[in-house]
DNA sequence: AATACTATCTATAACTA
DNA sequence: TTAGTTATAGATAGTAT
């Protein structure tokens, strides 16, 4: 007799331990799959008391293709890629207008990509390394990354106006 | 009768499109799930070649709750030092044998993340908005997280040399 | 702690409207 | 197309080893 699962904090420490563990596991299988048979790249990203760090859902290996797949992107609006990266263009092309629709929406998720990733610099580096030079360098960088929202906002106002 | 998932590339877009929406969903309510019953965060991101943007797998409310919760960590970290600062060092200075051995993976994982987050920004910035400005404030942060990358690296050859 | 089992719940590919 | 249904594969909490 199986009781149906109850959607709420597990208190029993053990018990949340192994089902964090499981449903992990399971999340990234899930991710595995979707990425396979959708032609797609995805990860995820864990938070927990269970390790020191943030836990990611891909091997280096994986990781470093996808960084090659968008660098390789980025050189130019390069068609070369695969019939549906062309595809995938065209489409872009015939809807360019819906996309400067969406810029307000896409630069606000942008800035809060930015700002996790500020945190996570400063989880990372002013906790567990606590070097000077290192926070320094944190500083240029939440510096340079105010720039770039700014930069950002701007050409948003420009786009809408 | 149904047939077992052959876990390959779907060649038929339209149901490729439609399996993809529906993992997805199924992959965030997982998510949730999970961030529930073990008391943790976690988030996803998927790059498809079915939005012109990353999306991501939490809402604002709850992105924000992530940030505010590291940014309270390092405050928090900071009053710490400033008002118990030798017992502060005391506690690290005993638990520093037990840090110097995660430091190896710690220092992985976080390349790793940084990584992630390089190519978030790249991906954002290059592909979206496509502005030079921005490119070139997005090399001076990869030029940054490439000196981080490295200063991580020598301390932690010389903490467990 | 880890590993395996299993009764039950959940996800989902194909199908239908 | 988009939405709903269903038959089956897959996930998993509790339990046993």
């Amino acid at each position: 007799m199986k009781k149906k699962l109850k959607l709420a904090f597990m208190v029993n420490e053990a018990a949340r331990k192994i089902t964090y563990n499981k449903r992990k596991k399971s999340l990234i299988k899930k991710i595995d799959e979707l990425t396979t048979l959708c032609g797609i790249d995805a990860g995820a990203i864990f938070y927990s008391d269970f390790h020191p760090e943030p836990e990611v859902s891909h091997s280096p290996q994986e990781i470093q293709r996808i960084i090659n797949k968008f660098k390789n992107c980025s050189e130019l609006e390069k068609g070369k890629k695969k019939q549906n990266h062309e595809s995938y263009l065209m489409h872009r092309i015939t809807k360019s207008k819906e996309q400067l629709v969406k810029l307000e929406k896409n630069n606000w998720e942008m800035q809060n990509s930015l700002m996790v990733y500020q945190c996570l610099l400063q989880e990372k580096f002013i906790n567990t390394l606590n070097s000077n030079v290192l926070n320094n360098l944190v500083f240029e960088i939440n510096g340079k990354l105010e720039e770039i929202a700014s930069k950002a906002n701007e050409l948003d106002t420009n786009a809408t106006s």
